[in-house]
Formats: structure tokens, sequence, C-alpha cells
DNA sequence: ATAAAAAGAACGATTATTCGTTTTTTATGG
DNA sequence: CCATAAAAAACGAATAATCGTTCTTTTTAT
């Protein structure tokens, strides 16, 4: 049976992931053409068509494995005991994913931005973006209830709305990074911390 | 001179952002076409393209007004004296912004999304949209150094990255909720408060 | 009455996807 | 270890559908 071999192909896979990455930072999910992701992969249409059913399969495995990636740098971080102060915890999961989406010649960031976007009118998206988002909040709300069993959150507190707003704050470092391109993560991190957050 | 009168013009320049905005939200900018819009506004093509050049005309209109619009509601909010605690500004902003998205039929919140992932792609679209969040971001600042003189923040304090992070904070909130659909402004405000935010 | 505004059919360009052909890979026998 | 045949993989021109925009004609407002 004269069949490539699954390394090959997942070497070949990945070839036009990176491809379609790249074109869809810099034009978008929907300006980007296949034709631009095909020249972009050095392959022939009917190469990608043969890793990839259509366009819209593309782009969900575009915005799913980078989700992924992400998830598999910052699980490790808020699960990771004992815990660092709420501060130093967002600092650190902003710093991670300042490192993750940095690339060359372009920023996985914005690849976010367009998921946000495309979930509002994919399905399948939103269900895959709001699943990990909200695993990941689960995560936070149970860092505040460890912070709130050391004493250093009042034991009043209500997990979920903190998790929220800390989910926020992470969200919107991605978000103020992307449009205005001021921001580091240190910036937050300060910021945080001079307005008092987990200080209480 | 037969010419349409100004109020007249007005109200269908008007009637065709509405349904520019009603289209946007439902499949994104790019996905939309100019006969969805034309459609949707119950015109014809020939009197859309009277109002506006072309697509690129329309979608750059339909963001800038949304983003008027916005600023509008909230500039009062920012620079009031005497100034609410950061916690109170924040729940304030935001329920704001949310009762400014809340259209019959669409949330306008997508609109911001949109505008955020059109910015990494058009120079036209991020100047616009890097100069209102920076102007925001100023009266941010300007209200962290109340603050400080009111002795509700440390005199340390660094206004800018305190104004970087709660500018975060409020671009996550609309991220989150367009999401995953399950946030409040009460939610982030009581996140905020109980994390400790300008308890210091 | 008249000039602007709205209408909507038509056009040229572009798009995602397919499919017949060519090239490449790999299991197998010498 | 190497040559080879069979089958998968890659190629890329062709296709059918769709899009933004224009332009001539008709309607409408002043």
């Amino acid at each position: 049976m004269p069949k490539i071999s699954d390394e090959r192909r997942l070497a070949r896979r990945q070839q036009i992931l990176d491809a379609a990455w790249r074109c869809f930072a810099r034009e978008g999910l929907h300006v980007t053409t296949m034709d631009d992701i095909i020249r972009a992969s050095g392959l022939s249409a009917g190469a990608v068509y043969g890793y990839f059913r259509n366009k819209d399969d593309l782009i969900l495995a575009a915005l799913t494995t980078s989700l992924a990636g992400l998830r598999e740098r910052l699980v490790p971080l808020v699960t990771t005991r004992p815990l660092p102060a709420p501060a130093e915890l967002v600092g650190a999961v902003l710093g991670e994913i300042a490192a993750f989406t940095e690339r060359e010649g372009f920023d996985l960031k914005r690849i976010a931005l367009l998921g946000w976007s495309e979930s509002q009118r994919n399905e399948t998206v939103r269900g895959t973006m709001a699943g990990f988002y909200r695993a990941f909040r689960e995560q936070l709300a149970a860092a505040t209830i460890v912070w709130k069993q050391e004493g250093k959150l009042p034991a009043t507190l209500d997990e979920q709305a903190a998790a929220k707003a800390l989910l926020a704050l992470i969200l919107g470092y991605v978000v103020e990074a992307a449009v205005l391109d001021d921001v580091t993560p240190e910036d937050i991190r300060r910021g945080v911390a001079q307005l008092g957050i987990g200080s209480a």
C-alpha cells in the first residue's frame, strides 16, 4: 500500500496551517482567498483540498490549533501550586500569551480577534471558542478559591464574578495589544497591582 | 433646485447605516454582500451608491458612527466630578456600553469585534480605532490621577499602566459578553470590587 | 418643469472547488 | 540492497457561481 507516512502527512498539514495563519493574520478570514493560502503553502489546490475539505474546515482548524497550543501553555500556569498573587498570575498569563503569539512575520494574537468575530456567525466556531474560554475561566475561579483560603482575598468573595473580571482583563490585553500596540504584560501587571487587586 | 432636503438625505443615510449594522452583525464585514445591505435597506443599488462611494466607505462609516455614538455616551461618565470609586466607574462604563449596544434584533458589541479585526488589515480603520481608544485611555489616566489626589490610590501609582489595565478590563468585557454571553456589567463591577481594585 | 434621486439590469472580475493528468512514494520480490 | 509496480498524492487548468460596481432609464421632489 503506497500511502504517505503519518509523519509526512502531519508535516504537510502543518505546512498548510502555517500558510493559513500567515494569510489570515494579514488579511482576515474572509478576504484571504484559497489561492492566497495555496500559494503561501507552496502546494497546489488539489493538495490543499486533500488535507482540508473546504475553506470553512481550514478556518476551523486554524482557530482550534491555535487555541489548543495556547491552552497547553496556559494550563500549567493557573494550576500550579502554590499560586502566585493575583497580579503576578495575570502578568505570567499575559507574558505566556505574548511569547506564544509572537511569530516570524506575524502576530498570532490577530487570529484570536478573527476567531471572536467568526464566532458571531459560525455556530461551530462559537461552540469551540466558548468551551475553551469557559474552561479557562473555571480554572481562574478555582484560583480565586485558593486565594480566598489563603486569606489573600475576602471570604465573602464571589469567585465566579472575580473569574469573569480576571478573564476580561486577559482578553482585553489581547485587544489592546493588537489594536493599540503599546501595551506589555508588565504594564498590565503593574497596573493591576497598583490598583490594588488581590491586596484586600 | 429640486434637491432632496438635508433632513431627508440624513434619514436615508441612517437607514442604510442601520441596514449595514444589521447585516454586519449577522455575517461580518466581508461575508456581507452589498446586495445584502441593499435589500436590508429597502433601497436600490443605485441609491446606496449615491450615499456611499463603495463598500469600504460603508464599512468605515458603520464603524466610525458606532464609535462616535459610544464616545458621546462614555465621555460624560469619565469626566464627571466628583469621580465614583474605580469599581463603580468601571461598572458605570460597562453599563453604558451594554445599554448603547443593545439593539432591536442584534447586538452592536459585535461591530466592535469586527472593527478590531478590520483594523489589522485596513490602515484607515486602525488609525480611527486607535485614536478613539487612546483618547479614552487618556481620560482613564486622568481619572486615576484624581483618585491619587483623593488618596484612594497610592501616590506612587503609574497612571499610564493603571489606565491600560482599566481599558483592558473594559475591552475584555465586550469580548466576554459577545463570545460567552453570560457576563453582566454588574458581574465585572463586583469582581473588580472584591478583587480590591481601588481599595489600597 | 426640471434636475436630482432611485431603480435595477448588466458587466467584468474574482472566487471556491473539481477533476483528468502527471508525479511521487513505498511495499515487495529478486 | 535495489529496482519496480501499483496506488496514492500532487498538480493545475477549467468551471460555475457570485460579487462589487456602473450606467441607462424611470420616478420623484421641489
